[in-house]
DNA sequence: TGTTCATATGCGAAACTTTCTATATAGTGA
DNA sequence: TCACTATATAGAAAGTTTCGCATATGAACA
C-alpha cells in the first residue's frame, strides 16, 4: 500500500543520522559490522542494533562469510529510494567520500586488512 | 551544512503521516487551516500544531487573509525535495487525488464555500 | 465595545525512540 | 573440546514525540 502512514514509516527508518550514514556506506560497497563500527566510531552492539532495524525492514541484506557478516542494500528499489532521498538531500554531489570501500586505520575487517 | 545529522532532522519532519499529507495537500494548492482540519478529519489545534512545526522549519509559509490563514509550500527547493521524496515513495502516479483544491462537504473555508 | 469566528499556543500523559551495558550465540582453529 | 573472535540480543534509563484538552490571541463586524 501507498498510504501516507506506510511512507512515513519508511521515512522514519531513514530519519536517523547513523542509519542514514550506514545506508550511504553499504550502498557504495558491502561492509561488515566491525568496519561500520570503526567508521561510525560507535560500539558494535549499537551498530548491530541499527543494522537489525534496517534488516527487518528489508532495506539491507546480510551475507555471512566465516565469522563476518557483510551488509549490502536490499534491492534495486531500495537503491532508487536512497538515490532519490540522499540525492535530494545532498544537493551538491559529494566529492569528499569516494565511491566504494574506504580503508580505516585500526579496523581489523577483511577488507581493511587485505593486501593491496 | 549537508551532514547526515541535518538531513535526518529534515527527514524526521517528513516522517509523520499527517505532516506528509499536509505537505502533499499544500503543494497542490494553498489551503487554510480549517480546510486541512476538515480533510484530515483532525481537531483544529492538532492541525495548527503540525503546521507550526512545518512552518518553523521553513517547509511551509503562511499568508493571512482576513481571519483565515492560508499555507503554501516554502519554496522551490522544498517543492523539489517533496517531489523527490513523495515521487520516490508513491511509485505509481496517484490518479485518485486530483491536482489542486478539493472541495469538502461541510467545510466552511472560503475555497469550499465559493460559488462555482 | 462585545461577540463571534479562525487560528495559535501551552501543557501534560502516554507512547515511542535512542543508546547504553551486559550477556548470548555461533563460527573457527588450536 | 576449549578459547577466541565477530556479531546478535535483551533490558533498562534517559530523552523525544505524539496528541489530547483547555485556553489565548486577534480580526471582523454588529
Amino acid at each position: 500500500m501507498n498510504t501516507y502512514h506506510d511512507k512515513a514509516k519508511l521515512l522514519k527508518l531513514l530519519a536517523h543520522p547513523m542509519r542514514l550514514q550506514i545506508l550511504d556506506l553499504v550502498r557504495r560497497s558491502e561492509e561488515c559490522v566491525c568496519h561500520l563500527s570503526a567508521v561510525l566510531d560507535k560500539p558494535q552492539p549499537y551498530v548491530s542494533q541499527q543494522l537489525a532495524i534496517l534488516r527487518e525492514a528489508g532495506l539491507i541484506l546480510d551475507r555471512k562469510e566465516g565469522t563476518n557478516v557483510f551488509y549490502g542494500l536490499g534491492g534495486k528499489d531500495v537503491a532508487n529510494t536512497l538515490t532519490a532521498v540522499l540525492g535530494a538531500l545532498f544537493a551538491n554531489p559529494r566529492t569528499d567520500a569516494a565511491l566504494g570501500h574506504e580503508r580505516i586505520a585500526g579496523c581489523c575487517c577483511p577488507k581493511c586488512t587485505a593486501e593491496a
